[in-house]
DNA sequence: CATGAATGAGCATTCATTCAT
DNA sequence: CATGAATGAATGCTCATTCAT
């Protein structure tokens, strides 16, 4: 929308990320922004506001960059690594949406109401894995248990790629951990 | 030490926990520990010290944990077996501690000093990792990136068991995840 | 003048009796009043033009409502009844004006020039009161103070019809206080 | 009690007369009281709690004010001129206190809690004024619309001799109003 | 060692006012 | 005339830290 809009969240993130959220003052967000200091609250009721609406759209972002190019009809082991392969290359393409996930996801800054709101963007992952146990293609245990445990490895896999940037096997790896991990899940 | 330094320590872990670490006011952990205001600062030079003095006793005595039991001669597996138990039993004996390293792992607040001196207290379980893979018993990968999945797995199933405190086979949930996790990572 | 000028000086005046002066932003003045935000700016430099403006005009309508229906030769005592009777049910009728001039009247938000003009509108009572007094049909006080007298007897009885709504006969306690008072300060 | 906090009272008492309460900065009462920002919230935990305890103390006292000498069996008359010149004189002594009565009594500022609680410690005036127009001394009015009356004459009073301060005659003037109110008021 | 009154820098938020459209 | 997005100074309040006792 607004261009002023755009780059208070733009400049929100990168503070959060950086300093924290607490350590942000909205006067830096303001300046930093290239914004008077009221302007942040036209768009934002409060600070806690801004955040919420900051994990909303990147909420929204990912889930719509997971199902590009969706592949329909592949196996169950196939589309995972869509999956796996869209959060990676997500993750190191917008490293500070990433991080405010790490370090906000399960803060008390974001409300139930905007988590339950943005769980429904990812309903679709649930449904697949629950159907891909019913038929058989995964080790049966709990679906929250598997996003947890697939978000997991990809958490690790994308830490170890971002500390130890002078790796140019980028792909190797996470092609190696994704193979671990299928190796661990997948029914055979 | 002394007790009153006792009750501070404890009283934050649990107020950092449960309210945050910028919501927490040193008032308020005076208070509830029952010391005067200036008592915390006798023992802390500031806030932040108190936090980094909180991570550095809860991460040695974890690594003391760790050590007990430690089975000498056994297999690899049986050895990573040992962590990934006495892991999981200490993080549900210790909620408030494992919610803490959740939380403050990786946030601004906890120095990069203290972060290392924690560190060497674990650096036995890389050497345990590295010996294990030059041995051939596990996957050739990064020791840094395999103690990344291991806890990426620790966490994903504690989480996974403190959400749905209603189960009863704990264990068979813990087994299963190790099951899962040891038939990716292990060579065979 | 213009309608959307008297909507904002009748939305002005409500939500100062309210709400008070400080309290009432000028942007919930105008979105009350169904005007922009720069519309009200428009019309009255800035909101303390806007009290003062609300003052005089308020003042200047008492004044004319006074006048109306003035006894030209009958005696003081009716013409003292009929200041007192007008009075009376203006503030009934008007109980947000009433309000308003017993919060603001000697607020420093009303200024000295405003004051002074707006008294010069109520000079005729000052003149009646000291002829009177001259011709010997009242008590030989200061005119200033037999003013005072006269609106502190008024608004006590004011706020006593106001505070008590149920009464029904209002008519005889507005005798009654006027009785009182002119027993008091008649000359005989 | 504390110095400081006597300070901070008597500093606000001033401003609040002299700029209005939202005129008056808590960091303008702290500077003017030579008291730091934080001290004023040390012993107020709100700027709103400030002025209902400046009102609470100020009513208080003046009750303890009005039953200092208080004539025990002298007339009705007698009595109700103790009141009279109490008031007057404690007004005169205490301008502040005064005007401070006639810009906040009705102003949101101050709570009906406060206004109850310290209604409370005037209540024998309620009670005086009922035995008297029991016992016949008195025109058979309300009692509140009594107190409302002799309030808003002793208001016109202080308020003429205030603005007149070049008067010598003072107690002419306060025996010449409170002639007129007897005279107006008394049963005879 | 221990206390808690006092400090004052820092922060989120409001709002009268302007001005480009 | 009318609009409303944008401004930024001003404000009530918090809280880590100090220090006299």
């Amino acid at each position: 929308m607004s261009e002023k809009r755009a780059r208070i969240i733009a400049t929100a993130l990168k503070l959060f990320c950086e300093k924290g959220f607490q350590n942000t003052s909205t006067a830096t967000i303001s300046k930093e922004a290239g914004v008077a200091t009221g302007t942040l609250f036209l768009y934002f009721k409060s600070k806690d506001e801004l955040i919420n609406a900051l994990y909303r759209e990147a909420k929204n972002e990912l889930a719509g960059f997971f199902q590009q190019d969706f592949p329909t009809e592949p196996s169950v082991e196939n589309k995972l690594y869509h999956f796996w392969q869209k959060a990676i290359s997500w993750a190191l393409e917008n490293p500070y949406q990433f991080r405010f996930f790490n370090m906000y996801s399960h803060s008390p800054f974001i409300s139930s109401l905007t988590k339950e709101e943005s769980a429904s963007a990812f309903q679709f992952t649930l449904d697949f894995v629950e159907e891909a146990i019913e038929a058989g293609s995964l080790a049966p245990i709990d679906s929250g248990l598997f996003i947890a445990l697939f978000s997991g490895q990809l958490n690790a896999t994308v830490g170890f790629l971002t500390q130890n940037p002078q790796l140019t096997n980028r792909k190797a790896v996470t092609d190696q951990t994704f193979a671990l991990f299928w190796k661990g899940i997948s029914k055979s």
